[in-house]
DNA sequence: TCCATTCTAGAATGCTCGTTCTAAAAAAGA
DNA sequence: TCTTTTTTAGAACGAGCATTCTAGAATGGA
């Protein structure tokens, strides 16, 4: 038999991720692709196809590390009023920790690639869904749990929330001061009282 | 002396608009920019400096032309709060006529260029600050009418809702439906009652 | 040891990019 | 008519792009 893959598929493919966020499709070439995953040039087409798949499967990738990311802050709330405080409070935040690019890939994809490309704009908008029904998750349950007022619409309030994440990401990416997003998410979380 | 321009410059600066506004920076090559603009590739050096230059003139272009439609919105309200309604609902029209890119051109360089361009995140932070300023003057001029409740934060509240703007913005690049976007407008302007 | 496979390095290909150039036609006043 | 400038057309330039290729080294069973 043969020698085996000596990368870690997974690893190279966030280290991709990672840099489409940062830089979006057009802005990063294959050489910054070559330098950044580490692996040989040869290797990416051979293990993700061309460019285009590649970023296809960055963005999925960041598909499933928002979701365990969530699933964290989520699990450690101990309401769910709070759970979706912190989920607005980790957008603000991260942007300032610099791990990672600030802003949301998503948004920054459907921003630049999907009046262009429907496959896209197809694969943007599911994420934005996804991300709703889960503060309409979150809603329902805290309705549940007497946390919140029964009148409340859960699905239109969790697409007023997820508008406001949008505008949040947008916004971490100029020169807003952590303080001003802060007072705005106090702002808009009136809307649960 | 010598031959006039041929041309109209604002003309053709706003065809250069529109072409960065549907397609970005990077999608957009000169030769698009060529055929849209009508004149040739010499006069556009001539005239805008490099592909840069020419960019920044239509941010710029963008920035004025935008003034100019809210400032024709506004005037054809009868009410402040309806002033404020008419500015939400003409984001959410101008992407299904078509006559323009849905969109905002600010919000997509903002998205594709502030993190690596400080000069760009400069101007785009300054157009975010004077769309938030023309929230506050809407909404201090309703509190002087009695249209307003005196107890409204109005420069917290002005962020707030161009937050929600910046998100709807997004939104209308996706394949959200209108009727989505117009409860999201409703709820949004519950803060306003 | 041999073979199949995956890795590496880096050159080659063909295309498109932004930008500049040569050259000539058009216009407008001197 | 002559001069000056702006216009046009389109070629040319050098760089960078995505992608493919040649060539060889490394790995791990058969």
């Amino acid at each position: 038999m043969a020698r085996n893959k000596e990368f870690d598929e997974k690893a190279v493919l966030k280290k991709a991720m990672e840099l489409f966020w940062k830089q979006g499709y057009e802005k990063t070439s294959m050489q910054d692709l070559v330098n950044h995953m580490g692996i040989h040039r040869r290797s990416i087409y051979d293990t993700f196809g061309d460019k285009y798949s590649l970023f296809l499967a960055s963005l999925k990738s960041y598909e499933v590390f928002v979701a365990e990311e969530l699933t964290k802050i989520i699990s450690n709330s101990s309401t769910l009023k709070i759970a979706i405080r912190n989920i607005f409070e980790y957008v603000v935040n991260l942007a300032e920790l610099e791990i990672y690019p600030a802003g949301c890939f998503a948004v920054n994809t459907a921003v630049e690639l999907s009046l262009l490309d429907k496959d896209i704009q197809h694969l943007t908008t599911k994420m934005f869904n996804d991300t709703e029904e889960l503060f309409n998750k979150l809603l329902k349950e805290g309705q549940n749990k007497g946390e919140l007022k029964n009148d409340l619409n859960t699905q239109v309030t969790a697409q007023f929330l997820h508008n406001n994440l949008i505008g949040l990401r947008v916004l971490v990416k100029t020169k807003y001061t952590k303080k001003d997003l802060e007072s705005i998410i106090d702002l808009i979380l009136k809307v649960l009282e």
